[in-house]
DNA sequence: AATGAATGAGATTTCATTCAT
DNA sequence: AATGAATGAAATCTCATTCAT
């Protein structure tokens, strides 16, 4: 299993600081393989070609963000609770590797529409994991019955999403993660008065 | 003023469908110029390079949209009605032109970021005028007066996005615009129960 | 005959302004034709085509040379002062047009093999004028009997064109003119002392 | 270092014979690569552009030429003799490789303006070793006390250029090398008679 | 005679991937 | 396992020339 061989991290390790210092179409296999120590050739002995490392980037980091963020919700007993915990460590999460969200943000959205299309599949398992926050929260009538699920879904996607990628094309200059609260509250109460 | 004449919005409309087919990557001047009808020489007369016409493209169709949100929005007198008209309008603008929808939420994004940075330039307009919809809708006592209006942009504008991108995605299979009051009422509402 | 018509012989003009200000390859036939003051088209019912244009400049310009030439030496005697007034006029034909200086010496030394080839074709008549100097100052028992006479002309030449490049590769600080009895010594009598 | 690599030498000597036999604006990088038996892009590893090929070409060639003249002018006393040398030797480089005399005397000079005062830097240390065999000549009384040594150096180097470049334009129908005597006799004694 | 919009061929350079060592 | 030199396909843009008006 290559997973488990020092070069293969150390290869997609190399990529994300690669593609976040020089953007995704200066991020040549060969600055990688520089960044990471390694030959050009020996890249190709860990991943079938470029478009796989960027993937199992995204899968290595994603997976184990998925994996995060399912510990941290288990003992939480309400689904705002659970909703709230999930922005805040969203932020947490790309607040601690600034090139990590230059990466995801902003450069990997410059690939390709098939690769765009692999990395929708690795986002799945964090989807579901919104949508059992959702479920969860309809099922104990926290949330609105009449709920639309995938809606929903998107509408916390999409803020979360805009709200980081807002904050990194502002060059991270100001506290992500203390947005987490308003940006919960707006999700679960919108805009209005009551 | 190249922009009257009819050849500029000739290629400028082939670019859409010459990039929505072929996306973003294979969509050679040569096969927009051959989309447009005239030789690929001609484009250079029109657009300073190929980069130029992405963001004519962009500013043309974009420049309009503003436009007729502004005029749609005119007469209305509550922020929450703005608000749905908006989601609403958004919505049907990019349902009435497939090429231009998967465009703007797919091919455009990979362009580089230069690119994507005058991109932004342009959208700049559409912010503004979400935010004006905002800060009515605190003065007059609709939306909470604590509403921190750049998150609730950001709110706004990533729901749209994420979910106009979405049915995209699933190309377009279902009507995008009949969504547009279930995305107002959790814009507004939020997701709880009250 | 359009050599005759005000409008060929400011095409011409406007070449030599063209290519003295932007250089061999920047000075298109737009270019000219707008310095010229007519349209692109026009050039065509004047000349051939572009190289057609270049051809005619150097004829022109070097044709009317010749003529003075011719007259200037008409009246002289010795062999010896034809030769120095042929230095000293061609010095002074390329410090009097400093555009057709650049042009001559730097810019049209650009152009494609064929088109020096006709170039030379042009040199032509200039080049008999100097071997009519030789003969004759061989035939008077001026010069020595011995001379090659077509390497005495490569000399001639080589070291006018010479001397008049590096004079305009120095940006013509110097009086080039008052160089003229120099070289004409040097030609006649060598470096060596006597 | 890839001046020490073969293959840098192969491209350089391929592009000397695809310049010469296809012409300079023919001498597509292609075709350069073709003729060294290797892909386009490895070309980019020995050269930064075109330009680049060409500029190294002059460097090789006449710099290695600059070294040998000057072992060759070592052991001689008198600066008529180095003179003749000189001469002789610049004819016979040419004359032994008819490849590069096409190359440096009719096609290298169609480059852009640019590339042409590169070319002349390269020159300089030849110019230099002329401007050493004036002065020894002056200063050892075999040349005239009054002698202007830049003009004298022009004189040379013109008379020497225009003589190749007529043997080269002729199709190099005669012995170049023959000349050498008359054309340094010409040079120290001029074509009067004493 | 004059215009100027339109044409379309053609070449440099990059970079992911391979494979002999 | 690791190397890195070599490969070669592919696309933007320029500009001399034409021709309908």
């Amino acid at each position: 299993m290559k997973r488990n061989k020092p070069k293969y991290h150390q290869i997609i390790d190399a990529a994300v600081v690669a593609i976040a210092e020089n953007g995704y179409h200066q991020a040549q296999v060969a600055k990688i393989a520089k960044q990471a120590g390694v030959a050009d050739g020996t890249i190709y002995l860990y991943f079938k070609n470029k478009e796989d490392i960027l993937i199992s980037l995204f899968q290595e980091k994603m997976g184990s963000f998925v994996e995060k963020i399912q510990q941290v919700l288990a003992g939480k007993t309400t689904a705002a609770e659970k909703l709230l915990l999930l922005v805040e460590n969203h932020f947490a999460m790309l607040s601690e590797d600034r090139h990590l969200a230059v990466v995801t943000q902003l450069e990997l959205r410059q690939s390709n529409k098939e690769l765009r299309l692999k990395i929708n599949e690795v986002l799945k398992g964090y989807l579901q994991l919104i949508d059992d926050v959702l479920k969860e929260g309809v099922e104990k009538g926290e949330f609105k019955a009449s709920l639309n699920l995938l809606l929903a879904r998107q509408m916390i996607f999409g803020t979360i999403d805009e709200t980081v990628t807002t904050w990194v094309m502002n060059e991270q200059k100001y506290d992500l993660t203390a947005l987490a609260p308003e940006v919960g509250d707006m999700l679960l109460n919108g805009f209005s008065i009551r």
